[in-house]
DNA sequence: GGCAGATGATCAATATAGTGGTCATAAATA
DNA sequence: TATTTATGACCACTATATTGATCATCTGCC
């Protein structure tokens, strides 16, 4: 029984263990403190922001703060529930500025073809 | 045999399907495409962005598309190698921002009381 | 034209996120 | 102060994301 659940602990939870630069970090961090303040300017509680979202108060808690595992959809549609301005740039409406990422992409070649083989070409 | 296929194709997949606003939508896909367009112009293929983040090709291909489910991490990390700006407000270093929206958070109340008891106090 | 590499798309297997539940504790209101 | 509600933290279970692989089809380059 004990060498049974020893080995489970040992041996199953073999995580990956991902790494993040610091700036993806301190950017999910900054979201998640912005939609927090968003939250409580609203005087909304946060079972009352995720029922709004259609989202469980955990994960809520996970994504005021800032952690990396929230699907990016979620985070996003509560950011918009409080008002948290995504890419604020220019006052422009988002659609606008998709088109001009969109229309500058295709400025570009379809393929990118690598001329060195390794995966340090830059420098 | 097709009996069965039908039945797993009729009952199994019970999906939630959930909703987005608009603008979380418009956010991910402007994201998506600002960071395929980084990729390009730092002359790297998918499959090279994709083993400097530390992911699949396929995920790739979904923060590309703008799509709603891959985790916000894995996004801001790949957004972060191809230099897209996320909350380039005021070109303040991130850590700067955290810190002011932290402390507006402790200005605030700890605890969120409703008045009413009700999900509809917004108008 | 020919080809090596890039992209689009899909799949089964596995890792992990998301949920609903619960508990203890803190703190705003009466 | 008493009470009611918000928050922080945890758990097991289920849903879903992520992976690695594969295949077909394109496309830049020689």
């Amino acid at each position: 029984m004990t060498a049974i659940l020893a080995i489970n602990y040992l041996c199953i939870p073999v995580m990956k263990q991902r790494t993040y630069s610091k700036y993806a970090k301190e950017a999910a961090l900054l979201l998640g403190h912005q939609i927090k303040l968003g939250r409580k300017e609203h005087n909304w509680s946060e079972q009352n922001l995720a029922d709004r979202a259609g989202i469980s108060r955990a994960t809520l808690q996970k994504i005021e703060a800032g952690e990396m595992s929230p699907a990016i959809g979620l985070v996003f549609e509560v950011a918009s529930l409080v008002g948290v301005n995504l890419f604020e740039q220019d006052k422009q409406p988002l659609a606008t500025s998709i088109d001009l990422t969109q229309s500058k992409i295709l400025l570009l070649p379809k393929r990118i073809r690598s001329k060195t083989k390794a995966v340090d070409d830059d420098f």
